[in-house]
DNA sequence: CTACTTGTTTAAGTAACTTACATAAGTTGC
DNA sequence: GCAACTTATGTAAGTTACTTAAACAAGTAG
């Protein structure tokens, strides 16, 4: 395989990708509303990270911004946004109070399940036609991309430092 | 492979990935200022794509829209950028005085390919473990994904006509 | 020639982040 | 025990990368 024409394949996919995630269809708001589910919430990419990572058990400000990628007012702001549709709820952790520790409210789990479920088809309608080695390596890459970019964020850490 | 897990992966890696394209890397701004060229362009992902697009020849606003997947007053703006920092040109085209076509400013080709360079390094260092063939399916997989996208955009754009 | 379409730009606005700073809570060392 | 420092979160302000609506110019069709 050509591996430049790899990478500049890579270089104008990628950000086509960035910019289609943001975008629910119009077969998804309809869905979204057909389940009684009030459509303003708007659930941006960020959202979706951070109500997968609560399928996991309740996070930490902190924690949640490390394992979406962004900085903790981003996840802050992120919260806010689901709190105030009643889909999450803050508390503080006993053992240290400084931390709020964020969690699915009550019978929240599904619906949040229910509302990301037409991203989620299409995403499996995607990726259907690849065999299950293909979709393996494409994990692989996908992670090996996201690593490249993790290194240049602890290189810029790394700078700050020095 | 179980796909439900491979589809939260992907919702957790995409937005990573949407969100690193943008930053360069120290390096490579420290590569940048070595080879002469000013710092103070900032190269964005669409930036990229658009200068990719010309190597191919000149193209029209409205063509260069289409390539890049966002809309004609985006695309001003990236151009304006790059024109601003003479790496573009912009002149009508005789056989249609409507039409803006964009093509590269007179040496500036390699130029820009060469503020590419670190871009592309380390990408290449990013798909260097995998084997062709895993290669060829992280492609497929991308575009299958980015085709999932043209699909919702095309829903939305059907919709609004109807 | 008029009405409509197409292409681009401008203006205004939005979403999704960032950094700097403020506040609260916890830790360390004297 | 207390001051100095560190950590966690939220707020405020700003930036980036888009979008849509509208304006203007050029082209097409009847």
């Amino acid at each position: 395989m050509d591996r430049e024409r790899l990478i500049d394949e890579i270089l104008m996919l990628l950000p086509v990708l960035g910019r289609g995630l943001g975008r629910p269809g119009p077969g998804e708001l309809g869905e979204i509303s057909a389940q009684g589910i009030p459509v303003d919430v708007h659930i941006s990419p960020g959202h979706v990270q951070v109500l997968i990572a609560l399928g996991r058990g309740p996070h930490s400000i902190r924690h949640l911004a490390e394992v979406v990628g962004v900085s903790s007012p981003a996840v802050t702001q992120l919260v806010n946004h689901l709190e105030e549709h009643k889909m999450v709820e803050r508390r503080h952790d006993p053992a240290d109070r400084r931390v709020v520790l964020v969690d699915y409210a009550p019978g929240m789990q599904d619906i949040a399940r229910r509302m990301m479920e037409g991203r989620r088809k299409r995403l499996r309608e995607a990726v259907n036609p690849l065999t299950d080695e293909e979709a393996r390596a494409l994990l692989k890459g996908l992670v090996l991309l996201v690593g490249s970019f993790d290194a240049v964020r602890e290189e810029a850490a790394g700078a700050k430092h020095s």
